[in-house]
DNA sequence: GCAATTTGTACAATCGATTGTGCAACCTTG
DNA sequence: CAAGGTTGCACAATCGATTGTACAAATTGC
């Protein structure tokens, strides 16, 4: 009880108890069984060490045992409520194990994913679950090389295990419902769905342009260049290009896909200047979900991702030992809107 | 180039250069001058270093020293606007210095806080920052027998360095935006403002408790007992509390006071119900600010937490090594709506 | 009652880095 | 050129745990 000048060790139990450091050691760690020690010297190694207030040195176990008991996780940002869902499962999860999370945001920067890959390897954790990484491959070949086991989420590897949404699926019926909901109007420009945000060199997005522009196509008959607009994920940016949009094509859209929260978030401070009866002629959907957005004043159809489900799969594949490069699809759920108003536009379902 | 068994170490690094470990490790680790080694030698290590793919293992190097290079953050969840904005904010500060990031959520549970603060001594982390702790002072006094650096940040401890929003500015600015808006009508049940949401027995709760009552008390000259609803945090329970109180009370309030965002999720849930005109004797406010909160279809005032200073802040006295029991305040501001529809409540500023 | 086990524990090496110290070789100065 | 100083590096201890092994003492078997 007295202030410990330091965290006393296994040597300080040793000397208090009588008995040597190894038996200390395994008669703290559990591993006494095996060893052979005697079931009353373990209840007394372990009366010292509690009234001492020993706890073990992680760094040293894992120094000796070459693992930390750390399990890293990298993802872009923390303030996202997918990659925060992501993160709220993956620590769940590991604490699930007895083992301790260290998650690192890489702002989407391959350099910084990179240094992050290979700092989590200096400190040897266990494994590792790569999130919205922007080059996989290159992340890939890092842990290969240190016999890390890892999984990729949101966004798939060629040579390693991952899990991801199944982007074709979901952007697929965001645009089908889109194009349901869209007013037929004769206006060439505002008469089409247009499709805001993104990256299209990341995954994802592009697998949900190619989805959209294969559905606008079949059922609108052409979709031209300029309705897509991929410009990040930065909500100041992304108001510009809707404000940039309105101008064009002279009004709203009558389609509009957007794709990620932050997106939406920039989208609606332009948006918000329009009169509200802009609205009435416009169909939105937004590729992936937040509770607020299905609140707005006007219809949104969300589409979320299971971001629960993803987390589990991945620890099911770490668990199993799975090394190939196999690719799990999760199904992501279409979320109607829960506007107030009954709308013309958007009825459940 | 070949792939590695195992990490290469220093002395695979000293072996194939010819220098010894100890100075192969001052030249990797930037102690050769204090150490004279000869900066040709340091080049030929750091190219041998290079071509063998070394890097440094930091438990070793933790053990050692006595120091990680680690640096905790306890926090109740990730996936929370205002936690995981605490949380980008804290990777960037402990990136920006070299170190490496461990967030570690608990739930808001008293004995997982406890055990994780433990978990992370284990890692021999360098220093901690404490978010929404529910037992400030037990943590506190692991810390401080530990002889490790800590600051409480969204929640204070009476023994330790603290930053916290001014939760009694924040909630009387709210308090007062809704007493002016609310349409005075002479219902003695709907006639009046509510507080929904929070554990009164948490810090930031009861701050704002405290806070509401007072300025209603002040302004419109009483205040029941069943005006506060203390429901906690999980949406579904506030949804519930919504609905008995409308049932209750017979229609919406005038005046509602919503702690936090996930009661206000939860609380639109059921809200969503009501036909729109519903809302046109209501003052809204809410507690903490999400940017979809304030597009909804009526206007609501939200309180933002500067997360960004709250944490340089904690930063600056870990920086400056502060220790005594200080209590910073951070400004909260109070955020208008920006409902699309000009609305007669709720105008600007 | 003595060899063969079994039981209970201690010793010492080890993980990979850091760091106090020792000691040649070289340089300076007078 | 000798005394003293500097330069450049290697040796070995150390951090705190784990683990292979050695070895008494206790127990068993015949």
């Amino acid at each position: 009880m007295t202030s410990q000048i330091s965290k006393p060790t296994i040597y300080d139990v040793a000397a208090a108890s009588g008995a040597s450091a190894s038996t200390v050691s395994a008669a703290l760690n559990g591993n006494w069984r095996k060893r052979r020690v005697k079931e009353e010297t373990v209840r007394h190694i372990k009366n010292i060490a509690a009234t001492l207030g020993y706890s073990v040195n992680l760094q040293a176990r894992g120094l000796r045992k070459a693992r930390s008991g750390l399990v890293g996780m990298i993802l872009p940002v923390h303030d996202n409520r997918f990659f925060s869902s992501l993160a709220q499962h993956f620590a769940t999860e590991v604490r699930n194990r007895g083992l301790c999370p260290v998650i690192v945001s890489t702002r989407r920067e391959p350099e910084e994913e990179v240094q992050s890959v290979e700092d989590l390897l200096s400190y040897a954790i266990d494994s590792l679950i790569i999130a919205g990484s922007t080059d996989p491959d290159a992340l890939s070949s890092i842990c290969n090389q240190a016999d890390l086991a890892h999984v990729f989420v949101d966004l798939p590897s060629s040579t390693s295990p991952s899990v991801v949404a199944d982007n074709t699926e979901g952007a697929e019926k965001l645009t089908h419902k889109i194009i349901d909901l869209m007013p037929r109007i004769e206006d060439p420009l505002r008469g089409r769905a247009y499709f805001l945000g993104g990256n299209a060199n990341f995954y994802a997005t592009s697998r949900r342009v190619a989805a959209f522009r294969r559905v606008t196509t079949e059922r609108l008959g052409h979709i031209a260049d300029n309705q897509v607009i991929n410009c990040g994920y930065v909500p100041a940016r992304a108001a510009e290009e809707m404000e940039r949009l309105v101008d064009r094509i002279g009004g709203l859209p009558t389609g509009l896909f957007i794709n990620s929260i932050p997106v939406f978030e920039g989208a609606l401070s332009y948006l918000v200047n329009l009169p509200a009866d802009a609205f009435a002629e416009t169909a939105v959907g937004c590729y992936d979900y937040d509770p607020f957005g299905s609140f707005l004043q006007f219809p949104v159809h969300m589409v979320a991702q299971n971001s629960r489900e993803l987390i589990q799969r991945c620890f099911a594949l770490l668990d199993a030992g799975v090394r190939d490069p196999v690719l799990e699809m999760v199904a992501p759920e279409l979320v109607p809107p829960r506007t107030i108003r009954a709308n013309r536009l958007g009825e459940r379902g």
